[in-house]
DNA sequence: TTGCTCCTCACGTCACGTGAGGTGGC
DNA sequence: TTGCTCCTCACGTCACGTGAGGTGGC
């Protein structure tokens, strides 16, 4: 069982770039041992990156993420801090279905263009006007 | 009826702020005559803009938007034009409709886990386990 | 003189991508 | 020697926001 990683070893596995994971030690998300210049990822690592990433997937800022993951280095299980991320996560839901509803309505602005345009083409072939 | 306008009413006008005329300007989406170094709208610019603003509700880069509004200027109701046009709209229709998807599952995922989060923070209640 | 609107740089933001130039060990 | 992986700058991208410092006309 592997209890060491390198940059290309992580990245291989999340489907990540080593930039991303070099990014994401400058924004202080991971934080890896050295071994000369080389990073050295031990298990924790990986169980960070997942957390970091699902945070993304659920579109929460690299900031946000943080912010979580700090509340819970801090203290484990504390009820505040569960509330805490009750109350982002809800926050999160209500900014997401408004998302949901600017691009639903984007679709149907563009469906019903796209209905105007190939009419304005039809008309076109069957008049057959202008013909350049 | 005004025929001219200053950075200042167009903004207003269309809610954005007079930077955001500015940086179209610097990508030739506007552009607008001068009165010394003032700028000056004519009654062609709400027209462009507009067209902006729609493209940009509909999830269109700048760029893109400036590709089919040049398409636009070179000549009018041409039938090529048409089907670019209508090509991009599609295209647009499927990418909004796969980031629909994306933010239904992120939607779910974060329901689920405030639903967990809910039951850990009664069950403490319940029990009245650590009360620091 | 004060206040408003306008102007031009030019750096900052967010999450990395993308070279440039160089190193270590098989 | 070639090839692979690793490294550190540091600039580029996208759509502006945000000062800094200055001007013109009521």
């Amino acid at each position: 069982m592997k209890t060491s990683f390198t940059i290309g070893d992580l990245a291989r596995e999340f489907a990540v770039t080593p930039r991303t994971l070099r990014f994401y030690e400058d924004k202080q998300l991971l934080n890896p041992r050295r071994q000369g210049l080389n990073r050295l990822y031990s298990r924790r690592d990986p169980a960070r990156l997942k957390l970091v990433l699902m945070g993304k997937n659920v579109g929460f800022s690299l900031t946000g993420i943080k912010e979580m993951l700090d509340l819970y280095d801090l203290k484990d299980g504390q009820a505040t801090q569960l509330k805490v991320a009750l109350d982002k996560f809800e926050g999160q839901i209500a900014l997401l279905r408004q998302q949901k509803q600017d691009i639903e309505q984007a679709i149907e602005e563009l469906t019903r263009t796209t209905r105007v345009i190939s009419g304005m083409l039809h008309e076109r072939q069957t008049t057959g006007s202008a013909q350049a």
